[in-house]
DNA sequence: AATTTTTATCGTAATATTGCAATTAAGTAA
DNA sequence: TTACTTAATTGCAATATTACGATAAAAATT
């Protein structure tokens, strides 16, 4: 035991929970604002932006790309990335919607 | 080492990423889900709606709630559960106001 | 009072995550 | 070719998560 049993749940469930579990880490979320902020895709720098290792931005980037939120290109001996729009999307709406979703009255 | 290290990033950072984390589990999702669906706050059958045990469900619903993310009631023998507005309507409004933050241009 | 119902907690095993030093890989520059 | 730069991978220790059986707590029912 101890890990997810991910066959119970949908597709839908299962995705939206890949990609909360991805920004469910500050230094993920602060990359993803800081891909968010520049108008261009950003070659490297992230690392210094970031108050740890190299190593550590390094697996945080691989698990924001698993999850499908960013992209990453090789170009030359850098690598640039960016934020896939198609999946940040998805994930957007998918919170934007809830609030219409939301039929419970506040009983507590 | 292997904690996260919170102290290196904003508060509103380290909250956005507590929220994402507590929603980073399909049953946590799916636990949101039905408490949405639902015109009343529910009192305990959110353990016959999961294929999760007992005591799984409970422990996912105390992460839900430290999160702030739902509220529970006693109310007899058994407990009333509610989505918490103030908190989950805080980060609906964090990811609808991404998209127009991004300002990057997809170039990968 | 004894039983049942409902939910939380404890204890524990299996697995996953976080972080980084050391190293590797792969391109660039000298 | 020999450095240098940039980023991924490996290996490992510390910590956290997931899941559930067993048990406890607390109110309701009999």
């Amino acid at each position: 035991m101890g890990a997810t049993k991910t066959e119970h749940f949908t597709d839908h469930q299962n995705e939206m929970a890949t990609m909360a579990k991805a920004l469910g880490h500050p230094a993920r979320i602060a990359i993803l604002e800081y891909l968010m902020t520049v108008d261009t895709c950003i070659c490297g720098d992230i690392v210094n932006e970031l108050p740890l290792a190299q190593p550590t931005v390094s697996q945080h980037l691989k698990e924001l790309k698993n999850a499908g939120l960013i992209k990453g290109n090789i170009e030359g001996n850098a690598i640039c990335y960016c934020i896939d729009h198609t999946t940040i999307d998805h994930m957007i709406n998918y919170f934007s919607n809830m609030t219409s979703k939301i039929k419970t009255k506040s009983c507590c």
